[in-house]
DNA sequence: AATAGATTGACAAATCATAGACAGGAAGGC
DNA sequence: GCCTTCCTGTCTATGATTTGTCAATCTATT
């Protein structure tokens, strides 16, 4: 009944990016994933075991040493990987344990009520706070990345002055600018991150390529609204292996589908094309025929981009 | 209980930016952070451990010494973090000899070389480099407008990338935002600075903003290319005792002038107009109906907001 | 026979710890 | 003003631990 379950170690090779040396290491060494054998003694690994060495990669990646979680039961993984990789409980604030939701939440309410109060100190105060007690990744997802979409909305629809809009900008811009991790190796991939012609709203691509960078990425931010020789011309000029694109308002703009396809064709196809954005669904038909790989979250974006990593250097 | 968190020395340097030497030397030194150790001896860092790290770097970033706050309770360095640097010296000066001349024309160059190789890392690194060896003042007046001016012009003649003129804006654009001094009593003048209608161009007001920061004010920038009722509307809602204009490029618009007047207008006579950038002079007679003062350096806005703030306090 | 997998032991490169030295600026006393 | 001392970040040297990779050898699969 069960004859299907288990994957030769070639699989799991396949399928986490690991070597198969390391993959025996882990075991050897620290009991990391212990599969079943074959009556001949050829190792057998279920699919719970594939994706428990996914998590001890993702973790590893992250800065964990593999000799101290290996042995740690894959839930606990899995709310590592979760909380960004990079640090998870926030801030020692309350007796209760469960805040985080709740906490940047907080941090979202109030840094709103700061932009329509037009109180650029107090907005870079609640980000500032907000990046202590949040990870990173949380900061992204939970808190900038909402208030600006927020901002956008509200601004579309006339409810918010375009002064405070553009002093969120300004403020925002200036904080992501600052958070970017020190200086990327030389050896580093590239990427460079911008919006297409006609796509004005600059901070997504922003966030991509810090993103890019927290990943370990060497990544350039372009600014927005370029055109698709532009891109290519800098894609080329740094070098590039992937090229980042965020695509938010407008959603319906006629030539953005010939600017994807054009560009796609500037770049050859050496180079990684990922799409994201808010509105980056509704040119899906384009994105599919530019073959860029669309993204949904940021955390889509943190996973490409290992991928693309780990398709390493042939030389 | 809680064997599983905790992360290496390597994570703590990702997240905080300070470097594994000064993160040991602080705790040697003044018992900063203690982190657990694992059996071996390594360090292991709690997310909370991490928190207050950073919060011990924005504080000393701030001005305060390492060795007077190591030791608060972290609740007191957050307190301390959101104030603002109370104690510390606010604006390093240098003094220099003439050779400040030669040192910025340097930077002044990379900087430039570095913007036509697309090279956002060596960019930044010239303008760190530049803001430790120069005073504020000659690095905003000796580098950074040079610098942007001069990407400006190469820029109108078509002799550089758009990329890289995007990308030059969003790198100088966050260093500056980044040299905003700690701020900032409630009890400071208010201010806001932006660019009329028309002047897309935001980098000289960000730099009259943050020379404002610098002079005490409380300013705000508010992005630029803003229509005078926006302008005029966000200056009631701060209660703004001075505009703060940029005016670049175009020079030749023909709607600016009445823009300028109307704003006068709206403003009302108690809000000073301040008016300054590289095309400023071309609107004189405008300027001078609407009653605004023309700058044409950062100098002449330093005096002038030391006047406006000398002409103190009705009560 | 050729290929893929398993096992073992060894090796090399990172990473980390400790201790001590040093330099430049700040602070303070003469 | 000048000298000393303190503060603080940086660097070096040395040793330990961690971890990825390899080579050699044997066994199973095709």
């Amino acid at each position: 009944m069960e004859g299907s379950t288990g994957h030769p170690i070639k699989v799991a090779v396949r399928r986490t990016g690991l070597s198969a040396h390391v993959i025996r290491v882990w075991e050897k060494r620290y009991g990391a994933v212990v599969p079943s054998r074959t009556e001949t003694n050829r190792r057998l690994y279920s699919d719970e075991d594939i994706a428990r060495l996914k998590c001890l990669q993702q973790a590893v990646q992250a800065g964990q040493s593999i000799g101290r979680i290996a042995r740690l039961p894959t839930e606990e993984l899995l709310k590592l990987v979760r909380a960004g990789g990079e640090a998870g409980p926030p801030y020692p604030s309350r007796s209760g344990g469960q805040e985080q939701e709740e906490a940047s939440g907080e941090f979202l309410e109030a840094a709103l009520a700061a932009v329509q109060g037009l109180d650029a100190v107090a907005l870079q105060e609640q980000l500032d706070r907000a990046s202590v007690a949040l990870s990173q990744r949380a900061l992204l997802e939970e808190v900038v990345r909402p208030l600006m979409e927020r901002i956008g909305r509200m601004w579309q629809e006339g409810a918010l002055r375009v002064a405070a809009e553009h002093m969120a900008t300004a403020v925002v811009r200036s904080f992501i600018g600052n958070m970017r991790p020190f200086q990327g190796n030389g050896a580093a991939p590239r990427a460079v991150a911008t919006t297409p012609a006609g796509q004005k709203h600059e901070l997504g691509a922003m966030l991509a390529s810090l993103v890019a960078a927290s990943e370990g990425w060497n990544a350039t931010f372009l600014g927005p609204d370029l055109p698709a020789e532009e891109i290519a011309g800098a894609a080329a000029a740094t070098g590039a292996r992937a090229v980042l694109l965020s695509i938010v308002y407008p959603g319906d703009d006629p030539r953005l589908g010939g600017e994807l396809v054009r560009l796609r064709g500037l770049l050859g196809g050496e180079v990684a094309l990922l799409a994201g954005g808010r509105s980056a669904a509704q040119y899906a038909p384009f994105l599919e025929r530019a073959g860029a790989v669309p993204l949904a979250t940021l955390d889509d974006l943190r996973d490409s981009l290992r991928l693309l990593r780990g398709t390493v250097l042939p030389g």
